[in-house]
DNA sequence: GTCTATAGGTGGATAGAC
DNA sequence: GTCTATCCACCTATAGAC
């Protein structure tokens, strides 16, 4: 009774982290609204009644796959804050970007959330928000102490070089895959660290 | 007859043009595929048929929305070109997309419909893409002549800081909008002009 | 947990009257 | 040029059987 229990919780867990990377894959590449409940059924195998099992409204869906994006990265950060110098810093933090911006489908999950913000629920909409703020406060933060640290050689406010910076990886995500040119975002990251004062 | 006719492709000219803003507004707000013929319909006081008189499909609306945004900004970057110095071209050449963005609802149409992007028809693509490609291939040669000028200060690769530059142009409009911080293409521009030695 | 069946809505598009 | 009327495809969501 407890094992079957057990095993059919297992089985539901397997099935909800199926269905958020797929629908994380799905927003990714055609954005919240262009993404279907037929069109994970289809993909995954199952039927469209199945889905609303794991997940009631198409809102939780999308709310669970960004609470999830933003914990993954979460972890990045924290990884990031460990390295060894802050150089390393760095490109443990952007490593992730680079690796997802790869093939020429993806941008960023938020990035491309961003575009539809004004059509999203609330819920989701303090998701978005909620990344945003957090990435930059963190590359803020993160500016201040590189700089005090002397590894770090910029000049200017560390908010603004923040900003600048988050911009301009989210930016580039997207423009790659329009203009086909996958080295934009590998190339705005070199300059990123040179602006910072970092790679030699 | 004539006198007719005109008058007939005046209003026809108007119509067009009042569709093509609305649609500008609402792609630039809520995305392509979020927008809908019964809301332009709805805001104009027409039916929905009337807008295929206009445009045959919402494709060739798309395309036409694009193309007009394009030549747009093809204008200003030409106006840009005329300035007085090299620091000029740069505060003209960015003066529309701070307007644009001053109130918190716009973001770059192209910008929007990058996030779209794999949704879209290849003919709404091709648009897309070219503008992505003419704003980065202007600002490179515009940072080229500008360096060899001596106005320009900056020492690395132009075309690596023209992406740098138009990626983080279209992220703060894309983000500031979802964090509310009505200031961050503000501080973005202000950066950037830092970066090549513009503005003190 | 997944299914069938279906409700209820909205999407873009067309034919033909005026 | 704009209308009414309508088509058909697709959408999210639910009820209830298994």
């Amino acid at each position: 009774m407890a094992a079957t229990t057990e095993r059919r919780c297992v089985a539901q867990e397997e099935m909800k982290t199926r269905i958020l990377d797929l629908v994380m894959e799905m927003i990714q590449t055609r954005g919240f609204n262009a993404m279907s409940y037929q069109q994970i059924a289809d993909k995954i195998g199952i039927r469209t009644a199945s889905i609303h099992y794991h997940f009631r409204t198409k809102v939780d869906l999308g709310k669970a796959v960004i609470q999830r994006y933003r914990a993954a990265l979460q972890s990045v950060m924290d990884e990031a804050e460990n390295a060894e110098d802050y150089e390393r810093t760095w490109s443990v933090y952007v490593e992730p970007m680079l690796a997802m911006a790869k093939g020429q489908d993806r941008a960023c999950l938020c990035g491309v959330l961003a575009g539809e913000y004004q059509t999203l629920s609330p819920k989701m909409q303090d998701e978005v928000k909620a990344f945003f703020i957090e990435h930059q406060a963190w590359l803020e933060d993160l500016f201040k102490r590189g700089k005090k640290a002397g590894a770090f050689k910029f000049s200017r406010r560390p908010k603004a070089l923040a900003q600048l910076t988050f911009s301009a990886l989210e930016g580039a995500m997207l423009i790659q895959r329009a203009t086909g040119d996958a080295g934009q975002l590998k190339r705005v990251v070199e300059e990123l660290g040179a602006m910072l004062g970092v790679n030699h």
